[in-house]
DNA sequence: AGTTTTCTTGCAAAATCTTCCAAATTCTTC
DNA sequence: GAAGAATTTGGAAGATTTTGCAAGAAAACT
């Protein structure tokens, strides 16, 4: 590849992606690490982006919650982790529903290889894959709702409602022995739509969300096939887990 | 092959691929990487491309106008202009289906202040307002069309069959006094709900587009009720539109 | 403090560029 | 049509750039 196509795909792979590891860029452009190193290093010359210790990222970071800020630095290494374990329980070519949230953001970025066919109502994730013609996206309709860049409203629901997927990826606020909570009221139907819709039903948790309440019940346990985080289950949600015979899967 | 030809070919080609190495270009013009790089030497003083270390690229990317870099592309002085006068025509909070392509997107730039509700396919006019809490997004659902972040397919057509809007605001890429014609087929269908769905039609083009004819028929002239463009409209078609009632609009 | 990861620097291999030359092609002139 | 001139083409030698790797330095993490 040519030196400077090198340098415009690293620059458009770090738009979608904002922040990216060297080792991923030089997978991405099939080039060493010094290479790509390099690469940033002249892309950052021309302002174009910044390198960090490990990778590079954007200037212009959205103002959404995805956007990388140091404050939950340490957050975004877990859902990396999250991300990456999670898109290894996707088989290759499957129809994949994927719930809108930044931990379900990061699976999407690794599920490129897996060439799926992913259905979604998170304009992040839509536009991570807008010009990748190795991934199918389908966007469900709806209103946008401002901050997070996810679709809500009852065409949304209805797009789910009407799918059906091999495997729903989801993420919530918090997970008890007595279901499954989110604090987005406006979710919850479209939610319950994607678990509806799909053969097997994998959800995301940081550690922060296990034993934590949110205001509206969102599932019962027994819906859900398997439960992706990043640290332990404590043992009495454990217990819950193995009655409902879900799966943990840690990275 | 003669010398003029294999420039010809080479500069289509770096259009097609907007990099190329020599090696490459070798191959396809049939011919020797000497021959090739004198080749671009010879179009890069005619300043129709630039040479780089291994190859060459044309000068212009090939913004897809529409790709979420935005990059810049050609007569953007006059869909600027296209777009403010559309805007114009658009009262205080009404509803506003707004077509794919970039002269509509440059319209939507304009259209802040009178806190529309817009319903849209486009993935780059929802990306503009995603975070905007004036702006109301509605997206249609569909599959991402990969390079023109477009949703198309089924789930578009029937989201806008179900709409109604105040306005719709269109483009194509020719209109004569036959009617209103598109190249993309896949949109076609899109593009018939939109009309059928607003109470007014206004159909946005560039000079380049009047007495233009492309693959498919799109509409009737008697569904449109205004035209905006960047310059006087040829008289036969002006007459066509006289007796259809379409209202002209001259930034 | 010690371990791991990443960065810098220097270097050698590989790829590419320039310059030059001879063969091939085309043009000119007779 | 043929001989000679001019141009174009393909390739080779040496210069230059790019690339990937490795060792020590710096930074981050535990």
């Amino acid at each position: 590849m040519q030196a400077e196509e090198r340098q415009l795909r690293i620059e458009e792979y770090l738009q979608k992606a904002e922040f990216s590891s060297l080792d991923e860029l030089a997978r991405q452009v099939n080039a060493s690490v010094s290479t790509v190193r390099r690469d940033v290093s002249a892309l950052e010359t021309q302002g174009k982006c910044r390198r960090t210790h490990g990778g590079a990222r954007i200037l212009t970071p959205r103002s959404d919650e995805f956007t990388f800020t140091t404050r939950d630095s340490q957050q975004v290494v877990e859902k990396e982790a999250i991300g990456k374990a999670c898109a290894a329980l996707v088989q290759p070519g499957q129809s994949v529903i994927m719930d809108a949230g930044s931990t379900i953001y990061h699976v999407a970025r690794y599920l490129q290889d897996k060439k799926p066919q992913i259905v979604t109502n998170s304009l992040p994730i839509a536009n991570l894959y807008a010009s990748d013609h190795l991934v199918e996206i389908i966007l469900s309709g709806g209103v946008i709702y401002p901050r997070l860049g996810v679709l809500v409203g009852p065409l949304a629901a209805e797009t789910f409602a009407k799918m059906h997927a091999d495997v729903a990826i989801m993420s919530a606020n918090g997970i008890t022995p007595e279901g499954v909570f989110n604090s987005h009221a406006l979710l919850i139907e479209i939610q319950q739509a994607m678990i509806q819709s799909a053969q097997k039903v994998i959800f995301c948790f940081d550690h922060t969300k296990l034993n934590h309440k949110a205001v509206s019940f969102l599932c019962e346990l027994d819906r859900i096939d398997t439960v992706v985080t990043d640290q332990p289950v404590p043992p009495d949600l454990l217990d819950a887990f193995r009655r409902n015979n879900i799966e943990v899967v840690l990275p």
